[in-house]
DNA sequence: CATTCGTGAAGACGAAT
DNA sequence: ATTCGATTTCACGAATG
């Protein structure tokens, strides 16, 4: 008990730095001119701040490049802010183009801050002639090799972030090295596919997550994994039918018996009691009761079903709290559990 | 009083067309 | 893309202990 909270307490922790990551790479994403733009504005809200009143004499406030002054009493109230503009003055365009020294600004979205080389696509060399059918050629081949470099950089970076993602969410969801293992691997198959075009990373690599979880007999419910991932419920769902049937993975519908284990000692019910839910699932599942159900709420029946046989007190509030599901579902499918033990019990 | 039980309406989902 | 059938959920009130 103490230790499963203590690890959600971490995984949320885990969740907010992301969360602040992910905004940063998003502002970052977005283009220069945008970003120029929200600076811009940024630095008109400040000096209307600064625009108050003296704290002195309640004169005006004046500000000048690097100073705020009262222009009553000549308080200096703030100084030395840090845009000063340039510190050359240029009398025509030229001149400004030669001193200037700054160019586009680098963006963290892209591995090489923006900064790696673009090879036009005119034939024309810097004074604006035609190159010669020698030059073309040359040019020709450079652009094939600078763009296979480039996007095959732009797939690892993706990938790596991807990565960092799967990570973050298996370690929330307390998942096994092998479920982030198999992770990655379906996800390393989904960019290989070009499946992520239009897509989210986060959503690809949620999916990848839960896809990998069922897959390796540890699932996690659709509930738990969108909590711990960014992208909302439905996007979540559409990219996981998607890259499910894009890549056939093959995903048996989850075993309830794999939930039971985890349900039970969140609710701290006895190994006798728990037995008797596995016992109760594994009757049900001879019987054919459990196509089309859901296997959470099969599972959930189990255990909260299961301390009834062994006197122990659970209540379905309890169970439906940690299992996810609605008290009514619990209760429609533990009277079929308990008819199915009770008219027939298979022998073994 | 808390818990459990049963019901019908409503929403969500998968399959079939 | 829409429709259909089954399942789940919600909201409520009654029953049980």
């Amino acid at each position: 008990m103490t230790s499963t909270r203590i690890r959600s307490y971490d995984a949320e922790n885990g969740v907010t730095e992301r969360t602040d990551e992910t905004d940063r790479t998003d502002e970052s994403q977005r283009t220069a001119d945008e970003r120029t733009a929200d600076e811009t504005v940024g630095e008109d809200e400040q000096v209307g701040e600064d625009q108050q009143v003296c704290p002195e004499c309640g004169g005006d406030l004046a500000t000048h490049d690097n100073e705020t002054v009262c222009a009553d009493c000549g308080l200096v109230v703030e100084e030395d802010n840090v845009d000063r503009g340039p510190e050359w003055r240029a009398f025509d365009s030229k001149e400004k183009d030669e001193k200037s020294r700054v160019g586009a600004p680098t963006t963290k979205m892209m591995h090489d801050k923006g900064l790696s080389t673009n090879i036009g696509w005119q034939n024309k060399d810097a004074y604006g002639n035609s190159l010669g059918s020698k030059q073309r050629q040359k040019m020709q081949r450079l652009r094939k090799w600078n763009e296979r470099f480039r996007t095959r950089d732009s797939k690892e970076r993706n990938l790596k972030q991807a990565l960092g993602e799967i990570d973050r969410m298996g370690s929330a969801l307390g998942l096994p090295e092998e479920v982030r293992e198999t992770a990655s691997v379906i996800y390393r198959r989904a960019l290989d596919e070009d499946l992520l075009p239009g897509r989210s990373i986060e959503g690809v690599a949620t999916a990848a997550v839960y896809a990998a979880a069922r897959q390796t007999g540890t699932p996690r419910s659709i509930d738990e994994v969108a909590n711990v991932s960014r992208i909302d419920e439905m996007e979540f769902k559409r990219t996981y039918r998607y890259i499910v049937r894009e890549l056939s993975l093959e995903i048996q519908p989850a075993d309830p018996e794999q939930y039971v284990a985890r349900f039970a000692s969140e609710l701290g019910i006895s190994d006798e009691s728990e037995r008797r839910a596995r016992e109760l699932l594994r009757n049900a599942k001879r019987k054919g009761l459990h196509s089309g159900k859901s296997p959470v709420g099969l599972a959930a029946a189990a255990v909260y079903a299961g301390p009834l046989l062994t006197n122990e007190k659970v209540t379905q509030a309890e169970v439906s709290e940690v299992a996810q599901v609605s008290e009514v579902t619990i209760r429609n499918r533990y009277h079929e559990l308990l008819e199915a033990s009770e008219s027939g019990v298979v022998p073994a």
